[in-house]
DNA sequence: CATGTAGTTTCGATATATCGAAACTATAAT
DNA sequence: ATTATAGTTTCGATATATCGAAACTACATG
């Protein structure tokens, strides 16, 4: 690992694409452009955070080929452009479902109810 | 967003599992486990880091509930606690190489070949 | 109980990510 | 041309992740 070679790069690339969901504030844009397009404005007013930080968001996501923007007069349109990310998403939130399950089912033994 | 509602938790945690998929070495151990749980010394062998550091990403994986381990003697094995974090995997990859197919498009449009 | 092998944990150094503040760009309307 | 609105970029400061080195624990065997 850490060598030059094709796989070790594919590798990479691999985690730079997952890294675009290892963030909170990113996950909810994904799941706030589920259904539609929105603007910025329409962004903000929903996750309610500054501006500019919303736009470093929307950078990485951009640059990561995630979203795509249409620009329309002032105002800047964001919507999915891989459709497959939110197959990602849910995946992820069910393994985390799935993970939580397990630590009340131990949580549940260790403090001895039931068995 | 920041504020301490559940929904906010939630994205928080689920961003947590996200993150254990954005490293590459990890996303090599996983894929690595893929068929057969392994001991650490055959992962050693395989992935050539150091021990120590495997034995970190190893600890990440354990707290995140993504692997588990058994010991046996002097030996401890590793295996995929959720075949769902390998559909995650391969999800991921075919996110990639979508974004590696649009970008190859992209650099043959500027080079005006073909168009 | 001393030694060896397998693996883990801790510690600090370095790299990467996140963020708010301020300056900046783009478009429209007056 | 000026002003207003919508959004972006840059710059540091802080937080988090990664890693190698060294010390440590667990188990088996002589």
């Amino acid at each position: 690992m850490t060598k030059n070679n094709l796989e070790d790069q594919v590798y990479r690339h691999h985690a730079e694409i997952c890294s675009t969901l290892a963030n909170p504030k990113r996950l909810k844009i994904i799941n706030t452009l589920r259904e539609k397009e929105l603007s910025a404005t329409e962004l903000l007013s929903i996750l309610k955070v500054p501006k500019a930080n919303l736009s470093q968001h929307m950078a990485v996501l951009r640059q990561k080929r995630i979203v795509s923007v249409r620009r329309e007069g002032k105002t800047v349109y964001y919507r999915l452009a891989r459709p497959k990310i939110l197959k990602a998403f849910d995946l992820m939130r069910e393994l985390l479902f799935e993970v939580l399950e397990d630590q009340r089912q131990l949580l549940r033994h260790y403090k001895g109810r039931k068995k």
